[in-house]
DNA sequence: CTACATGCAAACCCTTTGCAGGCTG
DNA sequence: CAGCCTGCAAAGGGTTTGCATGTAG
């Protein structure tokens, strides 16, 4: 359990470190949203972690979370995830080495263990003659609590 | 080769008959726009779908392809692909049953063969207490085209 | 005559951008 | 004082909606 949060927060120096190293500055906020995006496993939209910086910092624009983010997605830190068609999740891992587990009904999004796919996709591309960049699964269902719910 | 224009025929007449059947009527546009979607491997945009139509019917506008694609997907009959965050791309048959190969280069969308992925959803899903009802899986690479001009 | 289909324009949502002012090094 | 950071408001792109008109059954 401390373990996983040693290695989030070294996850978030790292982060910091190479914004520094890039000629970015390190803010209140900066951080603020560094860490709800690191620490939340709940993969937010941009609304969501506009929400709860605003918790601790009221005066923090809209732009302001779409800018840190689009430099954390360019820095590669971050993955944006296409769930569905309206607002973007955003996760702190790297999407393209665990798939998504998204719940149709209460719209939870959870990670599933890494490399469930082995080698699918690199055999799967090469047929074609593609060069595999990298590849997004996306599973939907029905979680254990919204089926609690239909039954009452 | 004849089969398969036939089998998209088949389909289409299908659509029709259910279209007929919840109470809509079938006109030229739409015909046309089903026919698209239908007979169009590429899995096009809604933009897309709306400039082939307007060879046939030039007065068409852009709302009645959003409608109609909206019954075809509320029918369950086409489906949605989140690819990018731009606009959605729409495939004619169920996306739940094969992955999607897309170039990062020049956005072509191919289709994969059915069932790569076994059963490797259901397994997924059940340890964590979900009932599954989908999955979508995208690859992303450089098709051999691109990989030619960049060489040059 | 009722109900659906169409085109237009406006509204909407999410995201990006330009700009003026503020702050840091 | 150069350059990044911020908030605001405006613009942008894709999609949805309301309404008046047209048309099929």
């Amino acid at each position: 359990m401390d373990d996983k949060v040693q290695v989030k927060q070294n996850r978030i120096d790292n982060i910091m470190t190479r914004f520094k190293g890039l000629g970015y500055r390190i803010t209140p906020q900066r951080m603020a949203i560094v860490d709800i995006l690191i620490q939340d496993a709940n993969h937010p939209t941009v609304e969501q972690v506009y929400q709860k910086v605003r918790n601790d910092f009221p005066m923090t624009s809209r732009a302001t979370v779409y800018k840190t983010i689009g430099l954390l997605k360019d820095m590669g830190e971050i993955s944006e995830l296409n769930i569905s068609n309206s607002s973007s999740h955003y996760d702190g891992f790297n999407s393209e080495k665990h798939p998504h587990l998204v719940c149709n009904c209460c719209n939870e999004i959870i990670d599933l263990a890494e490399d469930v796919f082995g080698q699918v996709p690199q055999e799967a591309v090469q047929q074609h003659g593609y060069i595999l960049q990298g590849h997004y699964v996306t599973i939907y269902g029905i979680c254990p609590k919204c089926q609690e719910l239909s039954k009452s």
